[in-house]
DNA sequence: ATTAGCAACGAAAACGTTTGCGTGTTGACA
DNA sequence: TGTCAACACGCAAACGTTTTCGTTGCTAAT
């Protein structure tokens, strides 16, 4: 970078200590206002050093006081309206009480997830929010949360968390959000309602399913396998829609008295609803739909879907009180909270 | 935080120059391989750092440097497709380039845009990647941006950017896109285009204008005025829907010969569709629309939505491109670039 | 025997802060 | 005049690195 005239690089302690001919004790104490300090030179002091618009050097005073201010933030994905707006919520909390956000991306692959967090555990922040990588879910692999929360870094998990690591949790109550969607359901008249769900492993898949099944339960019906549908998690990645669409197509076709579903998440609501209009059924007449997640699909798709909200800035912003609270407590002993966050049923268009 | 028996604190080279007994800057070279120090010392001393899993501190790295390897980034929203697609893409060559990614929100403020900035720029990373908030659009303060270039911090602009400072952007061509939309509604057989888009304080929505303008000029078309809707943006945000709704429904009653609409985002889109069908019109039969942006709503509408796309993760990969290039330039002459991602337009069924 | 040269290591500065403590200069008071 | 506060300020350490420049002790060559 070429040093222009008009360059006002910026200036250091040492700096203003030379040109106004005092220590730099002398100018650090008058910018805070020390008592050791005498009214003259404090305003001198001051006055120049707004004049050139003097700011500490946060990574200065990061190595002073062993603290960043920072809290880092590990997702699989941030193209994702549910990610995004947790999100929203941690950096929301985090600014009003002085903290930056630093995003790492894993991309659900448990190398990046790993690369991502030494990078920022060297010093980069004080703490961790993430939710985890649908690989290392598969893996079961967790002794990097371990080492990190050993090394004396706090960890924050949501959304997708895990019962060997002991620490903060932020998580909703997955099980009563789905009993409550399919209970919807079936006081709605439905009689023979399908889920369309993941494989177990990924946590939230299995404990909506269950949900599904203790709903059913209460309605003294028998679940039908036949009803239940397991999507491969690797169709999802944008360019397998039609294989999606096929299998949920499969499960229309083989179960023609199907008059409701349950998708674990927003697209397979949305898909579903797709493939039965195209299959002639009407909605919600024929079909009624519930979702999970408070996407923007939801809410302008058409017929426009009735979804168990997440509520997912709320999670962000728990989990980022939760980390503070945590980083910022004097007395030191160890007591991990689970925060549950209460899902909301947002009726709309897709159910009666 | 409590010291637990098995708790392994973060070791420092100190603490390993002490216990192996020897000095701080021999185990410094050790790590790193200097021809200095004998093959004995160093494989003594790598083991240990090994064993204890030794990482040098980022803070104290950065501090010795003057760099952080961080790059800042602060943009309007991040509940946002585009927005996080563009983050996505400045991670992807941020992460492979060995830096780091900072997120601050402005949330279309001037006050928090300024304030973030300030944040960061004390030491916290090396530049910034921005996009204007909206509310310092309609101000045209843009002393924040200057007074940070001049304190030697570059500056990449993207999507929303000003001529006043001069620094590198990466923009797409808002006009030609537009224009192309709008001609392929007119090729189509369209004869009375209306368009929905901004006030023209948003320099997108002004360009898109111009580039309907333009298409309607090479086909001897003379604009009437009638047909361009300015929506009032604060009408936007999520709750004013219903308002929004009433505009473009007003637009249609007053102009019944209305055959294709081109908005200036997706969200507009899809709304104009909705209103159209509610008012008995079917798309694309009586009505062609045309969208801007390349969210997940013009995918998964019904019917799904032509739509021109900005490729958000290209443009955030060559927003970092541009950073870290000028980052890490030796030759220090000063020369910018715009870099201009051409937009593609996406055709699907809401045109013929 | 002297010295040049080399191998192996340590001391110290630097990055920008904060802060406990030491020190010098006042003035008042006995 | 001597004593002692109070006041105003500077010194230096500390945070964890890297790197330049010594400083040893030794070997080999003159």
């Amino acid at each position: 970078m070429i040093i222009n005239l008009h360059m006002k690089k910026k200036i250091t302690l040492k700096q203003i200590a030379r040109e106004l001919d005092v220590s730099i004790s002398t100018v650090s104490k008058a910018l805070r206002d020390s008592l050791e300090i005498s009214e003259d030179t404090r305003q001198k002091v001051q006055a120049f050093a707004k004049f050139y618009n003097y700011r500490p050097n946060n990574i200065a005073l990061s190595l002073q006081n062993q603290k960043t201010k920072t809290i880092g933030v590990i997702i699989p994905e941030i193209v994702h309206h549910f990610f995004s707006k947790v999100i929203r919520g941690i950096e929301l909390v985090a600014n009003k009480r002085g903290y930056n956000v630093i995003i790492g991306l894993s991309n659900e692959s448990f190398d990046k997830e790993i690369i991502n967090m030494q990078m920022l555990a060297s010093g980069s922040i004080d703490g961790f929010i993430l939710s985890i990588s649908k690989e290392t879910l598969q893996k079961q692999d967790y002794h990097h949360f371990k080492e990190t929360i050993n090394q004396g870094m706090p960890i924050v998990m949501f959304d997708r968390v895990v019962n060997e690591i002991n620490c903060d949790k932020v998580i909703i109550d997955d099980l009563k959000g789905s009993k409550n969607a399919v209970t919807k359901l079936l006081s709605n008249g439905c009689e023979n309602v399908a889920i369309i769900t993941t494989k177990d492993y990924v946590s939230v898949g299995k404990l909506r399913t269950q949900g599904y099944l203790e709903a059913l339960e209460d309605y003294k019906i028998t679940p039908d396998p036949n009803l239940i549908l397991k999507v491969n998690d690797e169709l999802v990645s944008e360019d397998h829609l039609e294989s999606l669409e096929a299998e949920i197509k499969g499960l229309f076709q083989n179960n023609k008295n199907i008059d409701g579903v349950f998708a674990v998440n927003e697209l397979y609501a949305i898909i579903a609803m797709k493939v039965a209009r195209n299959m002639g059924m009407k909605i919600p007449d024929d079909l009624q739909v519930i979702g999970f997640t408070d996407g923007v699909l939801s809410k302008h798709a058409t017929p426009s879907l009735t979804t168990v909200s997440q509520h997912g800035q709320e999670m962000g912003e728990k989990a980022a009180e939760l980390l503070i609270d945590n980083l910022e407590r004097e007395d030191e002993e160890e007591h991990f909270e689970t925060v549950v966050i209460e899902t909301e049923l947002i009726e709309r268009d897709s159910t009666k």
